[in-house]
DNA sequence: CGAGTATTTGATGCAGTTCAACGCTCGTGG
DNA sequence: CCACGAGCGTTGAACTGCATCAAATACTCG
């Protein structure tokens, strides 16, 4: 049976902006039903059309893009919260892939109601455009590293910023995250290879900054390593729930 | 004496989604006023906020981020149709910079009027978030670049892209577009070394393929160069103009 | 228990960085 | 009118971070 909004698991993080009651109840009828999915399944296929948008209500993903030349980019991991499939809704296809790495809950909203809700909620439309221009941040940032930093200020910032994401939407304690990806997915993500990833991985695990084993990434030091990855180690930027 | 959006010079190419009589004129109420700058001109400072989002209707600029540790990365390139800012307006802060390569003239918005917008014109709400998915679009197929492609694999791609770009807004001729970047703004886009970047290049001019040589790119081989990219030197993305 | 998948580790090689130097073109001031 | 310096492009030489290759060791699940 699906969750109504108005008991939505999420909401209630302060990453996410407050919603107002009408609001809340404007998105229970907006929402079409929801998706549960098993590991591995492919929820959006490179290249395809979608007549859907999700949000993810529980569960860890990825987005991704393959190359001609068979090399595959991981773009970014997926987590609750997320929004997932706007541009395939606005641009005419999806250039990317999205799976699942776990079981995934999944809001689903329908392709044709979108435009309705910029016209009939327009706070809601403005929202929209509030957590696109979040992912777009986020984006930036990524080109960023991949351009300029080494391959040990990349891990250090991927993890960093994982386990803060993930700490700021409830999930594991304080000082240690699930994390059931594996080191190609991070390597994908970072443009390094698996080899040299898993050489990283385990200089940190050595120097006490980052642990990360049995699909969880058990955070030694965050203090060190975010001045390795020259970042602010600072809860996630603030971002609407659609 | 600012341009009237009934009469913008930019609308008129096929790159651009077409508005209604109804829709321009109500641009034309919201846009506040018109900037012109000098080559070189900052726009948005890092770090700081901004009251206001920018069109570009003429000129090149470009959009960068500075590492802690002094390396810069060249988020992207500005193009005429382009809108700047909606980040800083949308969260708080411009976690970029941007400024002009040549002289610029930029449509400028509110950042107060900005919902207004969606409040009342939530067509052109939705248009916002277009350009925003178009935009993300980008910087993910940037991310796959700097994740996957070799060095001349990035050159090939970043000058097809540029190329194809530029053209769509009526810049150059047939074969050459005008591109005033420096050897260096390309190489901090692609994360490549200056030097690398130049050589890359000669072996390019040599080869055939393109040519950059007095702020104009001449373009030999697109076909050859988009095989190399491993892209389709289709027309860009159709986006709505803001 | 065996097959397939993920992690780990060592050895080798190269794509691209870094260092260094030189030439060209402009603009500026004496 | 020429000397000078600043910025950009070009080229050569040496170095290195990371990729690639190869193979062994854990894990997982039917």
């Amino acid at each position: 049976m699906p969750i109504q909004c108005q008991s939505c698991p999420l909401r209630k993080f302060p990453i996410f902006a407050e919603m107002t009651e009408s609001e809340v109840a404007f998105m229970d009828g907006f929402k079409s039903g929801e998706l549960l999915v098993e590991p591995g399944t492919q929820i959006l296929a490179e290249g395809a059309g979608t007549p859907q948008v999700y949000t993810v209500l529980e569960g860890l993903g990825l987005r991704y893009k393959t190359l001609e030349n068979g090399r595959r980019q991981v773009i970014n991991f997926v987590f609750p919260g997320d929004l997932v499939g706007l541009q395939a809704v606005l641009m005419d296809n999806t250039s990317y892939g999205f799976e699942a790495t776990t079981q995934m809950r999944l809001c689903v909203f329908n392709r044709r109601d979108f435009f309705n809700l910029f016209r009939q909620h327009p706070e809601r439309g403005y929202d929209v455009t509030w957590v696109s221009a979040v992912d777009e941040h986020f984006l930036g940032e990524t080109v960023a590293t991949l351009g300029q930093r080494s391959a040990t200020e990349r891990l250090a910032w991927a993890l960093v910023r994982i386990f803060l994401r993930l700490r700021a939407v409830g999930l594991g304690t304080d000082d240690a995250v699930p994390l059931p990806y594996r080191q190609r997915d991070l390597a994908e993500a970072l443009g390094l290879s698996l080899v040299h990833t898993n050489k990283t991985l385990a200089k940190f695990s050595q120097s006490r900054l980052v642990r990360w084993t049995t699909d969880t990434l058990h955070m030694k030091n965050l203090e060190k390593l975010a001045e390795i990855a020259m970042i602010d180690p600072e809860a996630p930027q603030r971002r609407p729930l659609i």
